[in-house]
DNA sequence: ATGTTC
């Protein structure tokens, strides 16, 4: 792909405006991670993007970007809601409401070795993940789910799910206000009504970990973050639901464009605006995915603690931070009313932010990155003035398809490889490990790194894993 | 990512 990338700084490249470009592209890279994006589209997805209506200032990507739907994945766009801004389904992506959560023990690594084997064993039979393999949450009747879709969190809690503490280290307190369960259509309904409380498949998992490396130890003590501390990494999404809610809303603005006067060089890159029916049902159905995928996270979250209880003796495991990074939201940036696509990018609110809690507001929010299976996660923090409307990298970012990386990888020889490096494996199938071997991944520590010098996010520790779940 | 091609 060749769109002529402009060095701005070491970490920061620009793709000049041309052809129905609005505005530039700015991909925030080190020129070592440029290769592995200049061999796929992703660039091309780049310059896609900055010719959607409304959209303001660049169509920005994250170190980690890699060719997704429509938007690169690591995309960042956004418009402006009172000057025709759009809002697009791809430019969220099918996994709506994607995000991590960490839980910290209050126990040291080698206090749990002796029993990680138990406490893997007690993870394997909680923790329910793969295709349509059942929930923790098995749901009444159907008006329980509408309450999800509305309350998310803040309704489990209510229900026993969880402890009031839990509601304020979520981003949003846990709910969207505005999701609204008759936009979700009945299909989407019905997919989501028996998965509340299961992992999924592909890269979500659940890990045990535990904290390898400070960075920044003032941050590091705010977070409770201490070196061997023995934590959770919990990542997954919305699973069918808001898989079907993107492809229904899809459909619906690829048939609603021509009435707005809109054509995008890509049919995945549908959209209407914000301000419009069709704008709007897709926001407040999207808040919708969002509420239940936090409680998704929730429900995944308490049986850890569950099987914590079980094993250690203590399952009081401390939420520091629940995050999503395949949303839109509606915020105000240097005073205009903006809607901001993230997709595989991870919102990182600077210090002082009135959206973070009182303990958290001083040093700035968790931004949790985890890192392909067996590498381990970095935890980093939102800085003032994040030059990307405060969003930051979401992980390694794949390098090889799916299907190459089960073509070159041995399950059984992975599983070894694991193993030997002291990672206890449960549940993960043989297709699913080797489509996650790390070799399909970009570099970790060069991604975080990027996003450091690229002034995106501030680095705070670095995370090991013990044992991992997969679907 | 996903009842992995309505």
């Amino acid at each position: 792909m060749s769109v002529g990338l402009v060095e701005e700084t070491p970490y920061r490249w620009r793709i000049e405006r041309q052809g129905a470009m609005r505005v530039p592209g700015v991909v925030f890279a080190s020129r070592a991670l440029l290769p592995d994006l200049s061999e796929e589209q992703a660039l091309g997805q780049v310059v896609n993007v900055a010719t959607l209506p409304g959209i303001v200032e660049a169509s920005y990507a994250m170190p980690d970007m890699h060719w997704g739907y429509g938007f690169p994945i690591g995309g960042v766009a956004a418009t402006d809601v009172d000057h025709d801004g759009v809002v697009s389904p791809g430019g969220v992506g099918f996994d709506i409401s994607c995000g991590v959560r960490l839980l910290l023990a209050d126990l040291h690594i080698d206090r749990l070795r002796p029993r990680l084997t138990a406490l893997m064993d007690a993870l394997d039979v909680t923790i329910p993940r793969g295709m349509r393999h059942g929930a923790v949450w098995r749901l009444r009747r159907p008006a329980e789910l509408e309450e999800i879709l509305t309350g998310g969190v803040r309704y489990a809690v209510a229900q026993g799910h969880g402890r009031d503490g839990d509601l304020d280290h979520c981003e949003d307190r846990g709910a969207v206000a505005d999701a609204d369960p008759a936009a979700v259509s009945a299909r989407a309904r019905q997919r989501g009504l028996e998965q509340v409380g299961s992992l999924g498949s592909g890269n979500h998992f659940l890990e045990v970990e535990t904290v390898a490396e400070v960075y920044d130890e003032p941050i590091a003590r705010s977070y409770g973050l201490w070196p061997g501390r023995v934590c959770v990494m919990i990542h997954t999404g919305s699973r069918g639901l808001g898989h079907q809610i993107c492809t229904d809303f899809v459909r619906t603005m690829q048939a609603a464009m021509h009435r707005y006067g809109i054509s995008v060089p890509d049919k995945q890159l549908a959209c209407a605006p914000v301000s419009s029916p069709e704008g709007q049902a897709y926001l407040a159905a999207m808040a919708a995915a969002a509420n239940y995928g936090r409680t998704n996270r929730q429900l995944l979250a308490e049986a850890t603690r569950r099987a914590f209880e079980r094993v250690t003796g203590d399952g009081e495991l401390a939420l520091l931070y629940d995050v999503s990074h395949n949303l839109a939201k509606l915020e105000t940036h240097r005073s205009s009313r903006l809607c901001v696509h993230r997709k595989g990018a991870t919102l990182a609110l600077p210090p002082g932010h009135p959206d973070l809690p009182d303990d958290l507001r001083p040093v700035g929010q968790p931004v949790l990155v985890p890192g392909s299976m067996g590498v381990g996660s970095y935890v980093l923090a939102g800085v003032p003035d994040g030059p990307a409307f405060a969003s930051a990298c979401h992980g390694a970012g794949r390098r090889l398809s799916r299907h190459q990386a089960a073509r070159t990888t041995k399950a059984a020889r992975l599983r070894a490889e694991l193993e030997a490096a002291g990672i206890a494996v449960r549940g993960a199938s043989a297709r699913g490990l080797t489509e996650e071997t790390p070799c399909a991944y970009k570099d970790l520590d060069a991604v975080v790194d990027a996003c450091a010098h690229a002034g995106l996010a501030r680095i705070v520790a670095r995370l090991t894993p013990v044992g991992v779940v997969k679907g």
